[in-house]
DNA sequence: TGGAATT
C-alpha cells in the first residue's frame, strides 16, 4: 500500500473483527461436506452506514475492492410497503465477495471509513442463525464513573460480546448518560445477563442497574419516524451536519403531522424558508424515487493532482463527508496501473458537491495540492 | 429510558 494512503488509513479506528480468524483459503467457493456453500471467508456485515447512503452507493463503495457476488443495504419494510428498495435504510448491508482475499481487503481499507457523521464498521457476518437474533440488552442506571470497558467486564462472564455502547451527552460531549447497550453473540447469553445482573449493584455502585432486553429501532412510532426524515432532509439542504447550526427536529414538513391531535396546529412558518425549496425532491429521493434519473446521474467532480498511488478509497475518503457519493473512479494508465494524476466523484446533490469542492479545492494532501472543480465538457484544459 | 448487527 502506498505511504498516502497509509496515512489515511491509519487515522480509522482500529477495530477488532468478530470473523474466522483461520488463514485465508484458495480462491473460490467452499463447499462443505453437507453440500452447503460456505461464505464464512467471503461474507461481510457492513454497520453504520449513513442513513442516505443508497444500494448503489454501497455497492459502488465495496464494488472498488473486488468483484462482488452479491450485496445487499438492509431497508425497512414498513416504510417500503409498496416496495421493498424503498425502505428506509436500517444502517446496515452486507457484502458477499467472490474472492475471500476481496473481504480481507475491504475489511483492511475499508473498515473504518469515515462518511458522512459515521465511522463504517466492516467485519465478517456471522452465519446467519435464530440464535444470534434478539441478543441486544438496554442497560441504564449505570454509575456514570463506569467505562464501556467497565461495563464490558461486568457483562463478559455470561458471554461473547458484539458490542458494548454507554450514551454520552451530547453537550458536554463524553460525560455518560449511565445508559448503554451490549450486544451479545447469542440471546440466551443475554438472558442469563439478564438473570444475572438486572437490579444488582456494581462493585461500588450506589444504585442498582437495570437490564433489559433492548426495543428494536425499526419499530419506531411515525411521528419519530417522520422526524428523522425530516432531519435527514434538513441536512441535505444545509450540507455535512459539521456545518449544520440549525435542526428542525420537531416540526412536520407538511400541512398535517403524525399526531392528529396536532394536525391543525399551523407550522411556525419562520422555520420553513430555508427548508422549502427542497422539501419535495429531499423526500421524493427519500422514498427511492431518483428524480435525477438512474445510476449514474448526479455532479460529476474532476479531481486533479492526484498521486500516482492514489486508489478509489481516498476519493470516498475525502468526498464522502460532505454528502451522498454514488461513484467514485481514478483514472489509471493501462500498463502500468498506476493513477494518472486525477480522476472523478459523482455526487447525488448540487449542495454537497458544491461544499466539497469550495472545501478540497486547494486541499494538501500528501506532497500535492488538489484541484477539485465540476467536471467540464472540455476535461481539464488549464 | 434509547441506538440502526443477520439478508
Amino acid at each position: 500500500m502506498s505511504r498516502m494512503v497509509t496515512q489515511i488509513i491509519s487515522t480509522m479506528e482500529t477495530q477488532v473483527s468478530n470473523g474466522p480468524s483461520g488463514t485465508s483459503l484458495p480462491n473460490g467457493p467452499v463447499i462443505s461436506t453437507n453440500g452447503a456453500t460456505d461464505d464464512s471467508k467471503t461474507n461481510l456485515i457492513v454497520n453504520y452506514l449513513p442513513q442516505n447512503m443508497t444500494q448503489e452507493e454501497f455497492k459502488s463503495l465495496f464494488g472498488s475492492i473486488g468483484e462482488i457476488e452479491s450485496c445487499k443495504l438492509v431497508r425497512d419494510k414498513i416504510t417500503g410497503i409498496h416496495d421493498a428498495s424503498a425502505g428506509q435504510s436500517l444502517g446496515y448491508g452486507f457484502v458477499n465477495y467472490v474472492d475471500p482475499n476481496d473481504a480481507d481487503k475491504a475489511i483492511n481499507t475499508l473498515n473504518g471509513l469515515k462518511l458522512q457523521t459515521k465511522t463504517i464498521k466492516v467485519s465478517y457476518a456471522r452465519p446467519s442463525s435464530a440464535s444470534i437474533r434478539d441478543a441486544n440488552l438496554y442497560v441504564s442506571g449505570l454509575p456514570k464513573t463506569m467505562t464501556q470497558k467497565d461495563m464490558e467486564q461486568l457483562f463478559s462472564q455470561y458471554g461473547r460480546i458484539i458490542t458494548s455502547r454507554i450514551l454520552v451527552d451530547q453537550v458536554t460531549a463524553g460525560i455518560s448518560r449511565g445508559v448503554g447497550f451490549i450486544r451479545f453473540d447469542k440471546r440466551n447469553e443475554a438472558e442469563e445477563a439478564i438473570k444475572g445482573l438486572n437490579g444488582q449493584k456494581p462493585l461500588g455502585a450506589a444504585e442498582p442497574i437495570t437490564v433489559k432486553f433492548a426495543n428494536n429501532p425499526s419499530q419506531k412510532t411515525g411521528q419519530a419516524l417522520l422526524t428523522q426524515l425530516y432531519q435527514t432532509a434538513a441536512r441535505r439542504y444545509t450540507g455535512p451536519l459539521h456545518h449544520q447550526t440549525q435542526r428542525f427536529s420537531l416540526i412536520p414538513p407538511f400541512g398535517k403531522g403524525p399526531d392528529p391531535n396536532n394536525s391543525t396546529k399551523p407550522i411556525s412558518p419562520s422555520l420553513l424558508p430555508r427548508f422549502s425549496p427542497i422539501t419535495i425532491d429531499s423526500m421524493t429521493s427519500l422514498a427511492g424515487v431518483n428524480l435525477t434519473g438512474p445510476t449514474g446521474a448526479g455532479w460529476c467532480i474532476f479531481v486533479y493532482n492526484l498521486s500516482p498511488e492514489a486508489d478509489e478509497s481516498v476519493l470516498w475518503q475525502l468526498f464522502g463527508p460532505f454528502g451522498a457519493v454514488t461513484n467514485v473512479k481514478v483514472i489509471r494508465d493501462f500498463t502500468t496501473n498506476k493513477c494518472k494524476g486525477f480522476g472523478f466523484v459523482t455526487m447525488t446533490n448540487y449542495d454537497e458537491a458544491a461544499m466539497a469542492i469550495a472545501s478540497l479545492n486547494g486541499y494538501r494532501l500528501g506532497d500535492r495540492v488538489l484541484q477539485v472543480s465540476f467536471k467540464t465538457s472540455k476535461q481539464h484544459k488549464a
